[in-house]
DNA sequence: GCCAACGTTGGC
DNA sequence: GCCAACGTTGGC
């Protein structure tokens, strides 16, 4: 899958990491990423400067609750290596690591969350790739118009 | 808690 | 390389 430039979402159960959290850390390097398409668009696709969508997932309301922006290159997920993460993958050497991630910077809250029950019912919104059919990526490419319609 | 939809693993 | 079994995600 080709990478598309320029916009992201990315999705977090906010039992564990939350837009609230984000604004208090103002910045975080996204771990546990282990799933390859996900990687992809981390290593490949991000550039610092990219604007995301900050998605609540598994939680009463699902829906974009924030924007954000890719704030570094990506680099070596650092919880690969340490065998007390839980994130720890044994395949995983300094020399050849497996995992990429980037950092992520608190943007802005929205005002109110944009649920995905409406984004659903969006035909503006109908191809992105959040409403795909199974689709469970936790890192994922939006178009830029999608992106406008949702951070206007 | 249920279940659909995947991704990953491992036997062959 | 195939594919069944298993684990995970995430909406409902």
């Amino acid at each position: 899958m080709k990478p598309e430039p320029g916009h992201w979402l990315v999705k977090s159960e906010p039992t564990s990491y939350s837009i609230d959290n984000l604004k208090k850390d103002k910045k975080t390097p996204w771990t546990g990423v282990r799933n390859y398409t996900a990687r992809n668009f981390m290593r490949d696709g991000m550039r610092p400067g990219d604007p995301v969508l900050f998605y609540h997932s598994s939680c009463p309301v699902p829906g974009v609750y924030g924007v954000a922006k890719v704030a570094s290159e990506a680099y070596p997920d650092p919880t690969q290596f340490d065998p007390k993460s839980p994130y720890y993958d044994p395949k995983a050497t300094k020399e050849k690591p497996i995992w990429f991630l980037v950092d992520i910077a608190f943007v802005k809250k929205l005002a109110q969350p944009i649920r995905l029950e409406q984004i659903k019912k969006d035909m503006r919104l109908k191809d992105m790739t959040l409403l795909q059919r199974g689709n469970r990526l936790s890192v994922m490419s939006v178009n830029l118009s999608e992106f406008r319609v949702i951070d206007y």
